[in-house]
DNA sequence: GCATGAATTGCGTACCGCGCAATGTGTGCT
DNA sequence: AGCACACATTGCGCGGTACGCAATTCATGC
């Protein structure tokens, strides 16, 4: 959501109430999808038995989310959003390749997982590794993640420029994403060990960076 | 296609007229969704349409592609894929960040256009800026291509490691991705400048690996 | 030529995404 | 409390899509 709707809305005003609710079947739904998708497989999993299992109609369901994909990638992308987030909350003398670990680290702690069950994480990737359909709206919720990491960056090394920005936030997922799919083949060691060696190779380069 | 299906087409040994036909019927479907939904946008083009700009059945077109969005990201995933070829020629001595860069550019040069119209990349950068929709095949294309290019990365520094290679093929293409996203909002400076000098933000961390 | 296997095609089906209008429901004001 | 409004949900309907299946066409190698 652009910065001018989130000013509309709050000018509108809508109670909390609402919007909770809207939060919630979004959610729900979304949560509803994967665990169908896991348990019997993306193919066999239908709208009506999505929306059924929350208890809202199929129209419902595609009016928070335009497929099934999408509803599951939702999740993703909510999560790597928050790299943006943590970003921005790390101190302001931190060299930037120590922040962009942290940050980017932040999503793997226990804590971090709002509303997700443990384990969450490697259940979803296999999905979307077993899933080849998946790979759009998964891609694109981490693009769009990516541009709003590009942004944290940008407001944080305001001298760096745009295409530095850009480049380093990319850099950030696409080592994530290395990260995640060198340990989901092999198992050694620990996800978070195999993710934060795949930033070190790519964070290599901003060493000086603050 | 794997190497192993490709070894066992070449057993099959399928003469060189169908082989060729279908080659050429999969490129004009591709290149025919890509050219009408450039001028009527996507959402106007219809599946029909498209089969007939090429005089074959709609269940022609689906035998090719599971969608338009499918067919046009082909035709950007066909030229991403020259990349890990491109590497592969590259001179055994050279740097690899140089190698990357030089091979990385190589689909900038006009004589790389086979088949496509010169100016090509502009239009096809613009449509897929212009059509959120195509976001998702696009993405999946440019990941099936970096795959390809981790590959190549891992034949040609085979001590690196199978986290290094993807990571720096990750990075490639994410840069190459900012470039190009860079140079269309700005339009200052040449296209094949903007990734050239975002290449070279992200490959610095990797300067001395030959 | 002719057998063979692959590619194309027509048809039928299940399903999807969304526009539209009606209905239900939380919210703020008086 | 009651009321009016805005927004969320829902049912309906339609155009369109993806794909299985069986029939047909067509290039290929003998």
């Amino acid at each position: 959501m652009c910065a001018y709707c989130r000013a509309v809305e709050s000018l509108t005003a809508a109670g909390p109430r609402r919007e909770w609710n809207k939060r919630q079947t979004r959610f729900d739904l979304a949560m509803a999808a994967f665990e169908l998708a896991r348990r019997h497989g993306l193919g066999a999993v239908r709208v009506p038995q999505i929306a059924e299992a929350v208890g809202v109609s199929t129209r419902t369901f595609n009016n928070y989310f335009s497929s099934r994909e999408q509803a599951i990638a939702w999740l993703a992308g909510r999560r790597a959003a928050a790299v943006g987030d943590a970003l921005r909350d790390r101190p302001d003398g931190e060299p930037l390749d120590r922040a962009l670990t942290a940050a980017a680290l932040t999503q793997y702690r226990p804590a971090a997982q709002d509303g997700l069950p443990a384990g969450w994480l490697r259940d979803f990737r296999d999905l979307v590794a077993r899933e080849p359909a998946l790979h759009g709206a998964y891609l694109t919720a981490m693009a769009d993640a990516e541009r709003d990491l590009a942004t944290a960056i940008a407001e944080r090394v305001p001298d760096g420029g745009q295409l530095f920005s850009q480049v380093v936030a990319s850099m950030v997922f696409g080592a994530e994403r290395a990260g995640v799919r060198y340990w989901s083949e092999h198992r050694d060691g620990t996800l978070v060990d195999a993710v934060r060696q795949a930033l070190a190779v790519g964070l290599a380069g901003i060493g000086g960076v603050r």
